[in-house]
DNA sequence: CGTATTTGACCAGCGC
DNA sequence: GCGCTGGTCAAATACG
């Protein structure tokens, strides 16, 4: 009020013929008139600036959006275009196999990259959405590829094992699929790795209904079957080698149908992209090999100066495809082993050795990485061939610690997961619990009544 | 008593 | 066709 009181004086001061007042009071009305018009402004600017605020976050929230998914499109990009690029290196006629020798150093250089360059782009998306999206992500591309792969394995079988150089990412068909479903039921992956590892579980529960001695082998073969899901077709069997007893023979078999904890994702992962490598065909010839070693199961520790070994072995039997990964391998090398379409042949499969490259320190637990290499030939000589693989590893760990330390890394990244731990402590009370068979017992509790799993095979 | 394991029997595929 | 082998089934058994 005083302040109205004091304005209107003012005012009416205006209204006065005063010369002297009239400069002073005419000052005073523009002052009040700018104080007036600066607070309706800032109000306004300041409701304005909040607006902009909230637009801003919706647009970065879009942004991120974007941002990912362009990273799972990139992703999928270059996962599409190095299994086409596969495709198509392997459909290459056998007798080409010398040029393919020529240039491999030069492909092995580039190759490199693109592993790099794959796996930075998925470790990017991992960042952003997390390695349980990341984990999606890859189990899909694993899926759509496998699923691809499958079908042009079965093409290239089908014809007298020749290669059919034509198979192009639309060539999955439904009567394809329908075989795949097949093949996958079928294709199996095993995994030969020292006790201890086995003991570490892969994450899904097994059911035991039969055990029967296998050829040769005084230890008998457990057969059990994942009870995690309803009628799920997953099976595997264990087996001691007969050579090493030390060494479990774990074979795979079957597709999940219901969803994988995460401890089994590891592994399945693993499982799958070896199978898949070689159903796609990237192991049909000698001169185009594959490695795992960024595979969340071969990954190993930050600490590991060395990286983590691995051994593929990929075979055709009579009944169906099967690819061995060799954990006890002590050599910085990964072989493949394929068998030629050749029933003569089936059981005299060659070598490649690969060198595992990689920084562990970027390996991500849950994703699946690819890369490809240029074939090493008949690394190994003939006579090697017959050699028991059992006896070369051996020696070769006792022989070299660094090879033993690094395989000891891998084991141990996995036993610090702390799924993996769970299911250490839980298979040991299991095992303690049920009596757990033995199916050799001169090794105690190799599979416990419960043991986790972890094949996702498609 | 319910659940999981064991184990002998049975079946199918493959090679000779 | 026969035998061998791998794989599965199901009743018996063990365990909590």
């Amino acid at each position: 009020m005083e302040d109205k009181i004091v304005i209107n004086e003012l005012l009416q001061d205006e209204e006065k013929p005063s010369s002297d007042n009239t400069m002073g009071s005419t000052l005073l009305s523009l002052s009040l008139n700018n104080s007036g018009q600066s607070l309706n402004q800032m109000g306004m600017l300041r409701i304005k600036l909040e607006e902009a605020k909230k637009e801003n976050e919706i647009l970065k929230a879009m942004l991120n959006q974007v941002n990912e998914h362009c990273t799972t499109l990139q992703n999928r990009i270059l996962f599409e275009m190095q299994q086409h690029q596969l495709s198509a290196s392997s459909s290459s006629p056998r007798n080409n196999n010398n040029h393919h020798d020529s240039q491999g150093n030069k492909q092995d250089a580039e190759k490199p990259m693109l592993h790099t360059r794959q796996f930075l782009n998925i470790g990017e998306s991992s960042i952003l959405d997390g390695n349980t999206k990341a984990c999606a992500i890859a189990e899909n591309v694993e899926k759509k590829i496998l699923g691809k792969n499958l079908a042009s394995d079965i093409n290239k079988y089908n014809v007298k094992g020749e290669i059919n150089s034509q198979i192009t990412l639309n060539e999955v068909k439904s009567t394809e699929d329908q075989a795949s479903e097949v093949t996958c039921r079928r294709a199996r992956v095993s995994i030969r790795a020292r006790s201890d590892f086995s003991l570490m579980g892969d994450g899904c529960q097994w059911r035991k209904y039969g055990q029967k001695t296998a050829k040769g082998n005084p230890c008998p073969r457990a057969y059990y079957r994942c009870s995690m899901g309803t009628a799920c077709p997953v099976r595997k069997h264990v087996q001691r080698c007969f050579k090493d007893e030390t060494i479990l023979i774990t074979t795979y078999e079957g597709n999940h149908n219901h969803p994988l904890p995460p401890a089994a994702r590891p592994l399945a992962s693993s499982t799958s992209a070896a199978l898949n490598m070689f159903l796609s065909g990237s192991i049909t010839s000698s001169h185009c090999t594959t490695t795992l070693s960024n595979s969340p199961l071969f990954s190993s520790s930050p600490s590991t100066i060395s990286p983590s070994t691995a051994v593929a072995t990929f075979s055709h039997n009579a009944t169906c495809p099967t690819v061995t990964l060799d954990l006890t391998q002590p050599n910085n090398y990964l072989q493949f082993q394929r068998a030629t379409t050749s029933s003569q042949d089936r059981h005299t499969p060659s070598f490649f050795p690969l060198p595992l490259h990689g920084n562990p320190q970027n390996y991500s637990e849950d994703l699946m990485h690819l890369w490809y290499r240029v074939p090493l030939p008949t690394m190994l000589a003939p006579e090697n061939k017959n050699l028991a693989l059992v006896d070369v590893v051996s020696e070769a760990i006792t022989k070299d610690p660094s090879l033993k330390a690094a395989l000891f890394s891998a084991i141990s990244s996995l036993t610090e997961d702390p799924d993996q731990k769970n299911n250490i402590n839980n298979q040991s009370q299991l095992s303690k619990s049920s009596g757990g068979y033995d199916p050799c017992s001169k090794v105690p509790a190799i599979i416990p009544p419960h043991q986790p799993c972890t094949t996702q095979l498609i």
